[in-house]
RNA sequence: GUCCCCAUCGUCUAGAGGCCUAGGACACCAGCCUUUCACGUUGGUAACACGGGUUCGAAUCCCGUUGGGGACGCCA
């Protein structure tokens, strides 16, 4: 315990009242340093509840994405396990874009990152926090700790760190800083070189994250080497600037991906050097693809608005990541309010989950199903637009509608909604795909035309009406009723998946299909 | 290479030493329903990576092996 080390806050993943004093512990740090010693302390004597404790701890989250390239899938569940924690602690969610790399940041990635949130429902609170736009205060903070003794200057080159890193390989050895500069006088500074600042690490002892997800990590401060806290041109580096942007953002809990794990440790000590308290860390494990790789921007995963393309719904988004490394029992479907209600830190899993795009489109299935005509219409149109080539009129849209729940069981994302509803505005003739054209035999033309002609003699336009004209016809001729309704599908939606075939005749009107009609008993 | 993390059906997961003959969901197969395709419904195939411990008892705790992943930048 005394050893010369650094530790975040003591936690692992307990339950009962071992859990409300972790609550109460982490609460309290975000007051003062003091006060927080002392309520956790009579809080682990004395008896808290729940309820207490939600009045008076503040929860923050943030995510901190780096404009580099879009939101991918990745980023998108740990926005949202941010955003579902704060929200389950009625606390606050905030939104940093950690964009300190000039040369690779885009205001494009920006805006991609802000429609991706958007879109998936996940609203921060307040504005976006810009990181490069606070580095006088990243730079502030250096200096304090340069007047505190626990950074200093380095002024290797460049090739000189490379040629060190070199040597270091071929012999063997870890790549790493050696600290050269580390306990060197300033006087011996090269002249014309701007010094980078480096973190004046612990070389003994060992550093220890309690992590939410992944439990009491430690490592040896003898592998962590003296990180670079300003670049020479005295920019903050990431180390640096999430360290006291975190700390000066209030953020009481950092959710984010395992990839940083071994990164908490280095920001411990620079929490530590600066006195201040870190927060709680929950390192979530990465997604990777179907095929076990590692699914990252780097490697051409796709960007959240890739799933939108693809039609499938935010909501389904939504449920589909928080159950990727999150349940909740035999819990499959759930609601976003569910998910606000039961989401705790404890709940994810250690181990990292591949993407499932069938269980998507399940998901997806199962919430369109649900969704009301009038969005589904809103957000299918456009697909169908971009499709003919030019805007729905408000008719069209209007037919759309009253095709739409007859359809919505049968398809799973919006794409196929859009797919199968084209025929209702297509032009003449239909073009028919394989299995429609061939369901339409010569045997099933001449049987369209006899239905053709009772239809045009009916003074009933009714989809209940034209289904017992089949239906009659059926018993007439000792035709099964899928005999008939099959190429009358074929016909009048040039496909062989639709809504209810009466439905549709009904809804594209008795000009419309008895045109149809015959332009497939003309045989064309 | 060094350090760190992980390991239950094909996939997502339940599992906190006896409720496990290992449960659910997706996918897959078969039946029912049916106006195609779906939805729905009934049933089925399918997993504790391996080896040692600890224990009366291990999917669960410990150690090792193997396999997978991550981190080792004046990137974030």
């Amino acid at each position: 315990m005394p050893a010369p080390g650094v530790t975040s806050p003591p936690l692992s993943r307990p339950r009962a009242p071992l859990f409300l004093c972790a609550c109460f512990a982490a609460l309290v740090m975000t007051v003062t340093v003091h006060k927080a010693r002392c309520c956790a302390t009579s809080a682990g004597n004395g008896l808290v509840y729940p309820q207490k404790i939600v009045l008076i701890m503040k929860i923050v989250t943030r995510f901190a994405p780096s404009p580099t390239g879009f939101l991918h899938i990745g980023g998108g569940r740990t926005a949202l396990f941010n955003w579902l924690f704060a929200k389950h602690h009625q606390g606050t969610f905030l939104l940093r874009i950690e964009d300190t790399d000039r040369a690779r940041s885009t205001q494009a990635a920006v805006d991609a990152i802000l429609d991706g949130l958007k879109w998936l429902g996940l609203e921060w609170d307040g504005e976006a926090v810009s990181q490069f736009e606070r580095k006088d205060r990243h730079a502030e903070v250096v200096a304090e700790m340069l007047a505190n003794g626990t950074a200093y200057r380095c002024y290797c080159t460049p090739e000189e760190l490379d040629a060190m890193r070199e040597a270091q390989k071929a012999a063997g050895q870890q790549p790493r800083y050696d600290g050269r500069w580390r306990d060197r006088d300033p006087s011996e500074a090269p002249a014309g070189i701007a010094p980078a600042i480096r973190l004046k690490a612990p070389r003994e002892g060992e550093t220890v994250v309690n992590d939410h997800v992944q439990g009491e990590v430690r490592v040896q401060n003898s592998q962590l080497d003296d990180l670079i806290l300003l670049r020479s041109d005295g920019t903050p580096t990431y180390l640096l600037a999430v360290v006291v942007d975190d700390h000066d953002m209030g953020v009481t809990h950092v959710v984010r991906g395992d990839d940083h794990l071994t990164n908490t440790f280095r920001q411990l000590q620079i929490y530590n050097a600066m006195g201040w308290a870190a927060p709680e860390f929950a390192h979530i494990p990465l997604i990777h693809g179907p095929d076990g790789a590692k699914l990252s921007k780097r490697h051409g995963a796709l960007g959240i608005e890739a799933y939108r393309d693809m039609g499938f719904l935010p909501e389904t988004m939504r449920n589909y990541l928080l159950r990727l490394g999150w349940g909740h029992g035999d819990a499959e479907i759930i609601s976003t309010e569910q998910a606000i209600e039961w989401f705790t830190l404890e709940g994810i899993g250690r181990s990292p989950s591949r993407l499932d795009f069938a269980k998507m489109e399940n998901l997806n299935a199962h919430y369109i199903r649900e969704a009301d005509d009038a969005r589904l219409v809103a957000l299918t149109s456009p697909f169908i637009e971009a499709k003919i080539g030019r805007a729905l009129t408000d008719a069209e849209k209007e037919r759309l509608l009253r095709s739409v729940p007859g359809f919505k069981p049968r398809v799973k994302t919006l794409l196929e909604l859009a797919d199968g509803s084209l025929y209702l505005f297509a032009n003449r003739p239909l073009a028919l795909d394989d299995k429609a054209a061939a369901l339409l035999t010569a045997e099933a033309r001449s049987q369209l035309a006899a239905l053709a002609e009772a239809f045009a003699a009916s003074p009933d336009w009714s989809g209940a009406a034209l289904e017992q004209i089949v239906r009659d016809h059926a018993e007439r001729t000792g035709l099964k009723l899928g005999k008939l309704a099959q190429p009358l599908r074929a016909a009048l939606t040039g496909s062989t998946v639709s809504p209810p075939i009466f439905e549709v005749a009904e809804i594209l009107g008795r000009a419309e299909t008895l045109v149809r009609l015959e332009d497939v008993a003309k045989g064309g």
